[in-house]
DNA sequence: TTAGGCTATCCGCTAC
DNA sequence: GTAGCGGATAGCCTAA
């Protein structure tokens, strides 16, 4: 098969599609995912690293989180929660 | 094709294995499995239950896993998390 | 203690929160909770016995996932079926 | 505040934390999150793209999906072999 | 409603 | 032989 036939320079359409483009599409989306996994890579390392120095990863997380929430975020759930364990007398 | 020539009662075995006898360890299991995904809609229920009526579903599941835990183990838990704050200045 | 007065017929509130309704969701996802470990612990039991019995539990479990798949992967042919369907424009 | 004081250089601690290593761990994470975010971002961003371009969004998501799954297909494929040979005990 | 991230359970490994 | 450890997997929740 042919590709200088089927292939016009200015791009092959396939059922109406410019495969081109889908290909271009598809494969810069595939690129952005591994460096994504990459990305979730690294993270788990630092993790790693850290457990090896003696610190608790969980902690680590939990403070991780804090700072991603907003301080009136924390708060808030931090006076439900009270309120909750007071309803069930802990 | 007859049963009675394929499956003897002792058991028939294909390829040395009980066949009977992994026939219903995987059937037993399967069993056990749609009886854990029923309990587990259950639960789903009750906290869609529960968010109907007003209450705040993420604190309710907090209360839980804090009665998990033992009381000891919270305790640690939240020096270990002030301690850490503490080292960053939070 | 006298729940005649800590405990109105109409239900106590505490913080504004029912706390009876809340004591009962919780109770139930936590036995419910049991209920899921129970079934667990028997899951593990007839592994156990599997490989008391001489059968390879991790084969077992392969085929147990294969016949959890064989539903999914009809859904995933109905799913390309679909994708195809819109790449004509059907 | 005087940091000669504050911070030795062998590293200050704070309540027996290696405070500066721990604030490297988070920032490094933090770092790392805000980048896998930008990423997904961009993600974001060639899906818009495409559907800006007439593309079908959800078609193209099915198409990654299947290009993710082929080669886990392949493993599965080595997996039920292995499975059919022990059952003849090869 | 779906995809992605997070968590928790589970399994094999290793080291004691 | 056992118990902690690290990796893998499945289910849950949230956000788009």
């Amino acid at each position: 098969m042919s590709d200088v036939l089927t292939r016009p320079q200015e791009g092959e359409t396939v059922g109406g599609i410019a495969a081109d483009r889908l290909r271009s599409i598809i494969e810069r989306v595939e690129r952005l995912e591994e460096e994504r996994k990459a990305i979730a890579g690294d993270i788990k390392e630092i993790f790693s690293e850290a457990k090896g120095a003696g610190f608790d990863v969980r902690t680590i997380k939990a403070i991780l989180k804090l700072r991603r929430l907003e301080p009136a975020q924390v708060e808030e759930a931090e006076t439900l929660l009270d309120i909750y364990k007071r309803a069930l007398g802990m």
